[in-house]
RNA sequence: GCCACGGUGGCGGAAUGGUAUACGCGACGGACUCAAAAUCCGUUUCCUUCACGGGAUUGAGGGUUCGAGUCCCUCCCGUGGUACCA
């Protein structure tokens, strides 16, 4: 290896702190320009290789867009809050405050060492009772504005433990801790209202530049669809007295269902509820007896509630259902009776929770049918309109979305800020009197009744009611971990505010991020709760842009050398601070930019890692030469030309996010250099210009040992020439019926009738110029084909 | 099942509908060296041929086109997401 790199890389991470180089201005003439990645979960395993895929790659945006004069903001903070932390508590009793303060310790000298060109003044962590006494705050105006509110929700119980489960909690069904059977529970849990903004949330998708695999993505969760509700009455054969007077004005039963294709409405043969269908509940508990079979209906009911929503909805299970012997519903169209069913295949949280079915029309419908052996009858559309005045019904829009569960029984996260009072009911918080603090705990479990930890805390619960003075009790339950990083973005421009979460001129000024990046999986939780936060703050007047992120894009995973995912538990990590200690960290940058398409998966390389490496000794040997030996003559003006090839290539490669054919094109024109036997010192201060971004530590040594003055990052982004481009030679390829037959090299400005002569007259091309030619094709500068 | 993304040399990969395999790794040969490492030079998709050359080739099969890795259709395989969304 040609140079010291543990010494440049501390030299000049060190110079770079000293001079503060990389914070953003608050004030500035410049043009802002704001440049976000997904900030992490502190783990305590340390950094994994995958995390610098992103930072590296927006930080070689950031920095060249300094270099273009713009005043930019990247920075990075903690998304403190979590199970993991949690759990560690659980094993070991070291609070997680703790050991979360350990675990940003090593993530931030990990992530400095890398020679990030991050603003750490800004820096902030969700657990910081500073930071979320807005996270807080904030919920209280979703409270106010009537968007956060209590309802029952399923969550995952094991009867063993006592305690509610988080879904990553739950392994194949089962309590990940002791194996038991895990069962679905009913519990009072704050809910967001996010589904009144989801036509929002969807149609402002137009205005936004995310990857289109993104935007598609969120379209699909989202999940607009438009069709009718139609309403189809009961009638209970086995107890007909109970067709009288079910309504209170003596309405008959009916099942409203949804469907997207009133116009099959005729080939519906049967119903099918979900058994969490509310009316299913009635029925077995219906004092008139309206079911046949209530047993049997009761029994399915139950055991739908212990499976798994994976195995409900595997369609290449067997699909099963009761029927509810004694009642048949009316098509309201055709006028027949048709049996009614449960069926796990139905859910009870999208449309009405019922539907018809069509089997002619639909798989499902069509394979429950088969095994039940249910009428499929083949009849005409009518047409979508008229099938919806037959049938009573009306047009109705439904989404996919749900409403967000906001509650936790958990420890680690933020305590919902309300007070409960037997008198004036639910009560917030008084601003002045946030943040609530979380509590010290001796255990961390949550109780035996489903409550969180924090529930046994009586100085924590037994307070006052800030309306009435009387005794109240705290909420105990905390926030999801998504609340901290739903509106972090909007801290960084203001991070050390006391008064506000961040002030309007610093929101002002920043908002929106210009570019954001993260990971794929993020993309229908983090991002959309993100986008619907903001969005709420925008329409209470407290931030200004109705979006947060004017352009978004994705990494893709690095993969183990064996293409399998990197896990602990394997032993195939990859630490970073290895790589750095061994190879450097500009190696570390380089290697993971050239790596692979930085969208897709791509497996870790060793050896591609040391290719790394010896282009990075290769440039420091090519500057030993760089200066007053290299002859000035046309093998220097053709490296000329070559790196304003490279400039231009570069440039527009990492607007595109093309950052491997980026550093491909630095690698070519080295070689090309190296070939030529140098390069003048002008030429290479050029080059370690548009090097810096990738390799910043080993550009500005070098940039120093050239002797030049100051950081590299303080020169401009190179423009290359455009005249100084232009090849006077081209290789056109010479095709017969579309098959590569020849190359010429011509001049560049030669013209048409010229070019075919020539193509013509190429001995290698005449041979296979046997028939008439019946056309020719011309691409300018590139191909010309004879048909024949 | 559904949705999204992907499948190109021995390997990672490159390629606005226009010379497929850039760049890197690995391998082989050579120079330097007592030797090795490092470095430098060369070869390296496959088949066929002493060679010149010829033929084939981007998961499979069709199609559109003067021309397809790229666009369209039907499949197969892999990865990720998933709430059977009616």
């Amino acid at each position: 290896m040609s140079y010291d790199h543990k010494s440049v890389d501390a030299k000049w991470q060190k110079k770079w702190e000293d001079a503060g180089i990389f914070n953003a201005e608050t004030k500035s003439k410049k043009e802002k320009f704001y440049v976000l990645v997904e900030f992490p979960f502190p783990s305590g395993a340390g950094l994994h290789v995958g995390h610098p895929r992103s930072y590296t790659a927006l930080d070689v945006v950031a920095r060249k867009k300094r270099m273009e004069g713009k005043n930019v903001l990247y920075p990075m903070g903690w998304d403190a809050f979590g199970l993991p932390a949690e759990n560690y508590a659980l094993k070991t009793g070291i609070h997680p405050s703790v050991i979360t303060k350990e675990n940003i310790a090593t993530f931030r000298r990990q992530l400095k060492s890398i020679g990030f060109s991050f603003d750490w003044s800004r820096e902030v962590d969700t657990t910081d009772p500073k930071y979320y006494r807005w996270t807080q705050w904030m919920f209280l105006q979703f409270y106010k504005a009537g968007l956060a509110y209590k309802a029952k929700a399923e969550i995952n119980w094991c009867p063993k433990d006592k305690i509610g489960l988080a879904n990553e909690e739950v392994v194949g069904g089962c309590c990940e801790r002791c194996g038991t059977p895990v069962e679905k529970r009913e519990k009072e849990q704050w809910m967001i209202a996010i589904t009144k903004y989801a036509d929002r949330l969807l149609e402002d998708l137009k205005d936004v530049d995310y990857l289109p695999k993104i935007k598609k993505q969120q379209e699909d969760w989202i999940g607009k669809s438009e069709g009718a509700e139609i309403s189809f009455e009961l009638n209970f054969t086995h107890t007909p007295e109970a067709n009288k007077n079910r309504g209170p004005n003596g309405e008959k039963a009916a099942i409203p269902v949804f469907t997207t294709r009133p116009d099959t409405i005729n080939g519906a043969t049967f119903l099918v509820l979900a058994p969490e269908h509310p009316w299913v509940k009635l029925a077995i508990d219906d004092s008139h007896d309206v079911l046949e079979n209530k047993e049997e209906v009761r029994a399915y009911v139950e055991s739908t509630a212990r499976k798994t929503d994976i195995d409900r909805t595997n369609d290449d299970k067997e699909k099963t259902g009761v029927e509810l012997k004694g009642v048949k519903a009316i098509n309201p169209v055709t006028k027949e009776e048709i049996p009614l069913f449960i069926a796990d295949y139905v859910l009870p949280n999208y449309g009405t929770g019922a539907i018809m079915a069509v089997p002619e029309h639909d798989d499902r419908d069509r394979a429950f049918a088969e095994k039940y052996q249910l009428p499929i009858v083949d009849e005409p559309f009518i047409p979508f309109d008229e099938a919806i005045e037959k049938s009573g019904g009306k047009k109705k829009t439904t989404y996919k979305l749900r409403d967000w569960v906001f509650s936790r029984q958990r420890y680690w996260g933020e305590p919902i800020p309300l007070i409960h009072c037997e008198k004036d009911g639910w009560v917030p918080v008084p601003d002045d009197q946030l943040p609530v603090v979380l509590p010290q705990v001796e255990k961390y479990e949550p109780t035996d009744n489903g409550e969180s930890p924090l529930a046994v805390i009586h100085e924590f619960v037994n307070t006052t009611c800030p309306t009435c003075g009387g005794s109240a009790k705290r909420e105990t339950d905390t926030m999801p971990n998504w609340a901290g990083s739903s509106w972090y973005f909007l801290r960084y421009t203001d991070p050390h505010n006391d008064e506000a979460f961040a002030s309007k001129k610093a929101l002002k000024d920043w908002m929106p991020v210009d570019l954001y990046n993260g990971g794929m999986e993020h993309t229908t939780l983090h991002l959309l709760y993100s986008r619907f936060w903001n969005k709420f703050l925008f329409d209470q007047g407290l931030v200004p842009t109705s979006e947060p992120y004017a352009r978004r894009h994705s990494h893709g995973l690095i993969m183990a050398e064996d293409g399998t995912k990197m896990s602990k538990s394997k032993g195939n990590v990859v630490n970073p601070d290895d790589i750095v200690q061994e190879f450097g960290a500009d190696t570390l940058r380089t290697y993971i930019l050239f790596m692979g398409p930085f969208e897709e998966h791509v497996p870790w390389s060793t050896s591609g890692l040391i290719g790394v490496r010896r282009f990075l000794d290769k440039i420091v040997r090519l500057s030993e030469v760089a200066g007053a030996d290299v002859p000035v003559g046309p093998s220097l003006a053709e490296v000329e030309k070559a790196l304003h090839k490279t400039i231009k290539k570069v440039t527009e490669d990492i607007e595109a996010f093309k950052f491997n054919t980026a550093v491909s094109s630095l690698m070519t024109f080295v070689n090309e250099a190296q070939e030529k036997g140098g390069v003048s010192k002008e030429l290479f201060d050029l080059f370690l210009r548009i090097l810096v971004p990738f390799a910043p530590h080993i550009a500005n040594e070098l940039w120093e040992k050239s002797g030049n003055e100051g950081f590299v990052e303080a020169t401009e982004w190179p423009q290359f020439d455009a005249k100084l481009i232009i090849d006077a030679e081209a290789t056109i390829s010479v095709q017969v019926n579309g098959k590569l037959r020849g190359t010429i090299v011509v001049p560049s400005d030669i013209a048409e009738a010229e070019l075919i002569e020539m193509a013509k007259n190429d001995e290698k091309v005449s041979k296979f110029l046997t028939g008439e030619v019946k056309k020719t094709i011309v691409v300018k500068g590139k191909i010309v084909n004879f048909v024949i």
